[in-house]
RNA sequence: GGGAGUUUAGCUCAGCUGGUUCAGAGCAUCUGCCUUACAAGCAGAGGGUCACUGGUUCGAAUCCAGUAACUCCCA
């Protein structure tokens, strides 16, 4: 669902841009995934009875394009199915050629550059995929752990001991120091000493360090540097040895000494069961703790040191990291700018080698002598070798190339560039054209290891920025807050949601409630809301086009009224819609055209024109009336492609190519504020007509009377006061000078409304109804008031506020005197 | 353990540089209506000490400090 979110907005901003009139390009693509794909593949071959270890490398490769042609294009037919207006020619696959190659090109370029070199780290291996991992693809869960209190003895004595406290009893066969706090008081009398690693006896020294938490366990550290990266750390600090007890597969090796072959959590239960024979087992206790999972295959990712590739990432950072916070690139919203900040301040190096077969073999090749060359293919490096190194009589034979892949990151991290071919062709109008980009939208959780390094990418080979926007999309998640995804299972299928809902109600109602960065708690009664709206503009369209058209009938003059507000009510939504998009704000933009198409178009705007029934519509009236419904299809088309399409063919006839996609968006004009404030004036006398019909039971079929007393010498305004009569089946509407006996009575600024009937009146509860509103005014006169006679607020608040106070002061006592006198002549 | 963010109606969220667009929107709820485009609808209504406690100010949802809860990132 993520993606459907994520390609609804991208889909938004594309068309709209389109309806600008500019070239909008919105390409597509797709990502090798090697981790995830080559687990599939491998588990596919598994259940084929291969073996990955059992055939040759260009073999297994040959499955994964099978796997990739097969399953690789789902994602591109649901975007297609969603509306996605890409370009679809210029479709973009991280494996076709003319990225393959600018991904070795990037490499070797910057292997050239010393910015890749090889080293030993930590690193996230994860023993049932065979690879180096990212910290970016491990996920930490809390779980139920026992923490084993263990006595390692010193050595030269007898009977003195030091407790250590370990969640991973199995790697004790790796430790090779003990750590304590230098001001434990516990432990002071160590100093200098060793200590005998339970079961094979290893001399190891007890070292002392501040990094030691006192309070945690028993206060005493035991030290693996091989397994654990403060440890590491600890271990190159006091010169440790490292001693890897394990296989690549989490099993031990023979450098464990004991339970060699053993996988390292059944190795963890039988050392636990030997070190509580041997007396070496203290207690144990129960605690939570975290532990890192690979996000790709679950399994508990086991820290080792390993010979990897990385990249440089100190100098890249720094222009990245410029360019946000000077907003040379925005983002959206801006409070991601403290998140990325903060990373790039704190970057890493970056492991790029992953130990996987499916993706782009590092273009790497070791000499006979030790030495490294970075090159497009076997031949090249052939060449540079025999050049740099003077090796004349090398052979082909004697070059070997590195068996990693680079991380899938490392492709798409060049993405806005390769696409363009700009590494191979930097000169080529493509490139030169459309780059930079303008808008990426993307999910927060990538805002690191996507945008980021795009944005160092661009920098370093284009010297200038990917994109000028970034917005962040929330993340979808169920209604007990989880994160929708493929692997939880808790994903409805957006291809059934679009069949139930239509690809424009399952757009927009995904859109309803998502503010940029805000998660987004996915309901189905969403989708839902984003079909009854696509219902309500099919049955606007219906209503429009089922009336007859009389030539010959003149347009009433309260239908120019009408056409008058509507423009100018459209015109300001306009103007508020260009502003939210400005900001970004999709949803609000959305929001904003929703209520003008169902609330003041079809509500207000159609009720007001709408013939009687069977009785046919003047020419100009229907002609502006298509105008305004095409208009608002223009302004409805980012959103839902389909429904609007299909309108705009239907509502007028059309040359060929004349289509809402590529139509013009209908611009703000100027607002007639004038006619809208009037508007709003009759809306609320309707609203109190309404309600004097509602609770007084008369039914909208029986015409009323209307009588209007204006006060204070105000002249009455009588634009709207043929739609009034029209919306509420007014029968008569009369200007009064006196008060209307035996009839129902409201108040709208000042002006009083009289609507008389057969019924009875009853006095008194017209009259409690009068004091009660009476005594709102009073209590909200008196807050007024209390304001106004504070000299403070008087002497310090600008004039227009205390003006508006003024104005308010006026109003409310002249409406209460209105009803005063009401309540005097209902009593006579 | 370090950093960031969030807290406003039953739900999801607006609310910019403190003051009538200040307590809002959509959905949900409730009450009437099968009114001839639409019951997937129409017309209305109710509903919030703006997390808590202080401070600044003539005036705080808004600014400041502290507290609490939740979320994310990093270790």
């Amino acid at each position: 669902m993520g993606h459907m979110l994520n390609n609804s907005i991208q889909d938004i901003f594309v068309r709209r841009a389109r309806m600008q009139g500019k070239n909008a390009l919105w390409l597509p693509g797709t990502d090798h995934a090697s981790i995830a794909t080559e687990a599939r593949v491998v588990a596919k071959l598994k259940d084929e009875g291969i073996s990955k270890k059992d055939i040759t490398r260009d073999e297994f490769l040959k499955h994964a394009w099978d796997w990739t042609n097969k399953h690789g294009g789902i994602i591109l037919e649901q975007l297609k199915k969603l509306g996605a207006s890409c370009d679809w020619e210029r479709t973009r696959f991280t494996m076709d050629e003319v990225l393959s190659e600018s991904v070795l090109l990037v490499f070797i370029d910057m292997f050239n550059k010393d910015l890749i070199y090889r080293g030993v780290r930590m690193v996230n291996w994860d023993p049932k995929a065979l690879t180096a991992v990212s910290d970016e693809e491990v996920i930490y869960k809390e779980v139920n752990s026992k923490l084993y209190h263990v006595r390692y003895q010193i050595e030269g004595t007898t009977d003195e001991w030091i407790t250590i406290a370990t969640t991973r009893p199995e790697t004790i066969l790796g430790d090779t120091a003990i750590c304590v706090h230098p001001e434990d008081e516990r432990y002071k009398n160590f100093k200098g000493k060793k200590a005998l690693v339970p079961l094979i006896n290893r001399s190891i020294p007890i070292i002392y360090d501040e990094y030691v938490e006192r309070e945690f366990g028993t206060g005493a550290l035991k030290v693996t540097p091989a397994h654990d990266i403060n440890d590491y750390n600890l271990g190159i600090k006091h010169k440790l040895k490292t001693i890897d007890i394990f296989n690549d597969n989490g099993t031990l090796n023979e450098k464990a000494e004991i339970l060699i072959g053993e996988e390292r959590f059944k190795a963890r239960k039988k050392i636990v069961d030997i070190l509580t024979d041997k007396g070496f087992l203290v207690k144990t206790e129960e605690i939570i703790n975290k532990i890192g999972c690979s996000e790709r295959t679950d399994e508990v990712i086991e820290p080792k040191l390993s010979m990897q590739w990385f990249m440089k990432m100190s100098e890249l950072a720094k222009p990245a990291l410029d360019v946000v916070m000077d907003d040379t690139i925005k983002f959206y919203p801006a409070k991601f700018k403290n998140t990325y900040r903060h990373w790039m301040e704190n970057v890493k190096d970056w492991c790029i080698s992953r130990q996987l077969w499916w993706g782009h073999r590092i273009p790497a090749y070791y000499l006979p002598n030790g030495e490294i060359v970075a090159a497009m293919s076997l031949e090249e490096a052939l060449k540079i070798a025999k050049e740099k190194y003077s090796y004349t009589d090398l052979k082909l034979e004697d070059l070997r190339q590195d068996e990693d892949v680079l991380d899938t990151w490392f492709s798409s991290w060049l993405w806005p560039v390769s696409v363009f071919d700009g590494i191979r062709n930097p000169e080529n109008p493509d490139i030169k054209y459309y780059y930079p980009t303008n808008d990426l939208i993307t999910a927060p959780e990538i805002l690191f290891f996507w945008v980021a390094r795009m944005i160092m990418a661009g920098l370093e080979y284009r010297n200038d920025i990917p994109f000028k926007n970034v917005y962040l999309t929330g993340i979808v998640r169920d209604k007990l807050g989880r994160k929708m995804s493929k692997s939880l299972g808790n994903s409805p299928d957006p291809i059934e949601l679009m069949e139930k809902y239509s690809a424009d109600g399952v757009r927009i109602g995904m859109l309803f409630c998502s503010p940029a960065g805000n998660d987004l708690p996915f309901d189905e009664t969403l989708c839902e809301q984003g079909r009854n709206f696509c219902n309500k503009i099919w049955n606007a369209f219906r209503l429009i086009k089922g009336w007859e058209i009389d030539n010959n009938l003149k347009q009433p003059a309260a239908n120019c009224i009408a056409i008058e507000w509507f423009n100018a009510k459209m015109n300001e939504e306009i103007a508020i819609i260009n502003d939210h998009f400005d900001k970004y704000r999709v949803s609000d933009a959305l929001m904003s055209v929703y209520k003008l198409v169902w609330d003041d178009f079809c509500s207000w705007y159609l009720e007001m024109i709408k013939p009687t029934y069977q009785e046919p519509i003047d020419k100009a009236t229907i002609e502006t009336t298509t105008e305004i419904f095409e208009k608002l299809l223009k302004l409805l088309h980012p959103f839902m492609p389909f429904i609007t399409e299909e309108l705009y063919h239907l509502i007028s006839e059309r040359k060929e190519k004349d289509c809402i996609l590529v139509a013009s968006l209908p611009s703000a004009g100027s607002v007639n504020k004038s006619i809208i404030e009037k508007f709003n004036n009759a809306k609320d006398v309707i609203m109190e007509v309404r309600n004097v019909r509602a609770q007084k039971n008369i039914p909208n079929k029986e015409a009323i009377k209307l009588y209007v007393k204006k006060n204070y010498k105000e002249q009455p305004d009588i634009t709207f006061d043929e739609l009034l009569c029209k919306l509420c089946n007014i029968e008569s509407l009369d200007y009064v000078i006196e008060k209307v006996d035996g009839a129902f009575t409201f108040v709208v600024r000042n002006t009083e409304f009289y609507i008389p009937l057969s019924s009875n009146i009853n006095v008194e509860e017209e009259i409690k109804k009068l004091i009660e509103e009476i005594n709102y005014t009073k209590g909200f006169l008196q807050s007024v008031i209390k304001k106004l006679s504070n000299v403070n607020f008087v002497a310090n608040a600008k004039a227009e506020i205390v003006d508006a106070e003024r104005k308010k002061q006026a109003d409310a006592e002249a409406k209460i005197k209105v009803m005063e006198e009401q309540i005097v002549a209902l009593r006579k």
